[in-house]
RNA sequence: CGGGACGUGGCGCAGCUUGGUAGCGCGCAUCGUUCGGGACGAUGAGGUCGCCGGUUCGAAUCCGGCCGUCCCGACCA
């Protein structure tokens, strides 16, 4: 078979070759040291569940098409997991005093999840390896320092991988929960965005981040808004041209939220973090109303909406509209807006929100400074959960005072093949993978070039004296020309390749290439073998 | 979910517009020459043209349906 890592086999749902499988085991022992090292156990929990389970937890519901969902010969509906909550406070609920907290469990396992759209290779797949951490704690404070052992545990896992993480503010999405931290790798072909300032280190997921609004004095309105044709506009740009700058607009945007109209208000010159609305309204069942609903609803056509005297209609608005008087509107008819708009006069606004997205120069709302942006992959994600799932599953134990307390949960989760891609994408070059040792399938290819009896025994010698000294040795002798040889060897990115022929051989030497840096030195081939074994050790030391 | 593209030996593709019984490169096999940066020659094996149906004397090619894969978008009135 040709060199190669992992092969496809349908949508989002890849084999893992010999190679891979190796660099995944690398990487989950990684995992595996850091979580032993902050007293987290290993367990190994099932992939299929039954749907009571979730439905206890609301999440049988609350979960779309993302979940695979399949049913027993006797009718009974199960579940492939997506992740562990529910099982592990299963496992939870057999402890029953305060005395065993706090507990730190972990798996590394297979999670199931019917991605929309998998993409991106290993990044993003249906069926993928994830080490989840679960802690379990009496109190507050206990989930506060259990989540600080871990984001620690986090930080050497990454530096160990051979990556920078950022740590970002993010959105807690699905999982629930109070709070929750992103590990990101700033990467090509990332598929988050990081919105980020160098100048302070702020740094927030594009679904959480916000910027720092100038504060705006308008000039006073008149006593009422005023309605005024504008035949044909229809948009922010269109009613820019008749004279309202988008920031004096607002945006008057209709969602079906689980269902029920919500107006959302945005400043003309702002878009909508769809994320933010799903975060605040505390549903993913969010959807822009069609013309025709917006027309039943509101008597006009999309251009030409606004909020303006509307009771019976939720009226959600984003912050940047706060406090500002004399806008423009939609005046719900067609061609016709409104100037004039004193936004906390006219409108009812039943919740102000943050819900802007942040674009690349805005103000950092820490320090001011222009903020920029980068896609980053999601190496890891942590969460404090608080007591949901505990509590819908039953998981408590007696307190100090003999009295039932509700455990309260955190989640952590890595996972294993989109890090490895991580890998990759932070560590390569034009001619393929460079591994850092500590993660690579072999530490050393030996390749034999040329086809001398002499020299094939030097090269198998030499691998014997590798595998000897516990050097995870590979042993190209392949009847390959040379070029093919080193193209691979470089392709798969193994750090080191000694290299063993006549030529060299005919001096007492072998060759020590490093792929990193692409440096060669001749070796002596006495000793060759003791230097190559002590030059990976040293770089498994970090030296 | 919406939009777009693609599906032809193991891999990458051409052929399809204008129907006539399938071709190229790489890879693979055998032999020989080569052998420290992706060799060369000779010979050879290998294809239900994604699936089903239709049109036709005849379909990889035209028509319809289905399946699969990839890419873009996920919203901004």
């Amino acid at each position: 078979m040709r060199a190669g890592y992992v092969r496809q086999l349908m949508s989002g749902v890849y084999s893992m070759l010999p190679l891979a499988l190796r660099v995944r085991a690398k990487v989950a022992q990684i995992i595996r040291e850091e979580m032993d090292a902050i007293g987290c156990q290993e367990f190994l929990l099932p992939a299929i569940h039954p749907a009571d389970l979730w439905r206890k937890s609301g999440r049988w519901d609350l979960i779309g098409a993302e979940m695979f969902r399949l049913k027993d010969r006797r009718d009974v509906d199960l579940c492939l997991g997506m992740t562990h909550e529910e099982v592990f406070a299963v496992l939870a609920g057999e402890l029953e005093s305060y005395r065993q907290l706090p507990q730190a469990w972990y798996q590394v396992q297979t999670k199931f999840r019917d991605e929309p759209r998998p993409k991106s290779g290993v990044l993003r797949t249906r069926e993928f390896t994830m080490k989840d951490a679960y802690t379990f704690d009496i109190d507050d404070a206990g989930l506060d320092a259990a989540f600080e052992k871990q984001r620690g545990a986090y930080v050497k896992i990454f530096k160990r991988l051979g990556f920078d993480a950022v740590q970002v503010e993010a959105s807690s999405g699905l999982m629930g929960g109070s709070d929750s931290v992103e590990f990101m790798v700033r990467a090509e072909y990332g598929e988050d965005t990081v919105v980020y300032s160098s100048q302070c280190g702020y740094a927030a997921n594009l679904e959480k981040a916000t910027s720092r609004l100038d504060a705006v004095t308008d000039e006073a309105p008149p006593g009422a808004p005023q309605k005024f044709p504008t035949p044909g506009v229809r948009t922010i740009d269109a009613l820019v041209e008749s004279g309202a700058p988008a920031d004096r607009q607002i945006k008057t945007m209709v969602y079906l939220i689980d269902d029920a109209p919500v107006l959302v208000l945005m400043r003309g010159d702002h878009q909508v973090q769809a994320q933010k609305l799903m975060d605040h309204a505390g549903t993913e069942d969010i959807r822009a109303a069609g013309p025709e609903e917006i027309r039943g609803l509101l008597g006009a056509d999309p251009g030409s909406l606004g909020a303006v005297g509307l009771a019976d209609i939720a009226v959600w608005a984003d912050m940047a509209l706060s406090g500002r008087t004399n806008l423009f509107t939609g005046a719900n008819e067609d061609d016709f807006h409104l100037s004039g708009v004193d936004v906390e006069r006219d409108i009812v606004v039943e919740r102000w929100l943050d819900l802007r997205e942040v674009v690349a120069g805005q103000p950092c709302p820490e320090c001011g400074e222009p903020l920029e942006l980068f896609d980053a992959i999601e190496s890891g994600h942590i969460f404090k959960l608080g007591r949901h799932y505990a509590e819908a599953l039953g998981a408590t134990v007696m307190d100090a005072d003999g009295k039932e307390q509700v455990i309260t949960m955190g989640s952590y989760g890595i996972g294993v093949e989109r890090n490895m891609a991580a890998i990759v994408e932070a560590s390569h070059d034009e001619h393929g993978i460079v591994w850092p040792t500590a993660v690579a399938p072999y530490h050393v290819v030996v390749t034999l070039v040329g086809n001398d009896d002499g020299a094939a025994t030097t090269a198998e010698a030499v691998y014997e004296q590798l595998k000897a000294m516990d050097v995870e040795v590979l042993f190209d002798d392949r009847d390959e020309r040379p070029g093919v040889k080193f193209a691979d060897a470089e392709l798969i990115g193994v750090p080191y390749r000694v290299t063993i022929g006549p030529k060299g051989l005919a001096a007492g030497t072998v060759e020590l290439s490093t792929r990193a840096t692409g440096e060669s030195t001749d070796l002596d081939v006495d000793g060759a073998a003791a230097a190559v074994s002590e030059r990976v050790r040293a770089d498994l030391a970090g030296a």
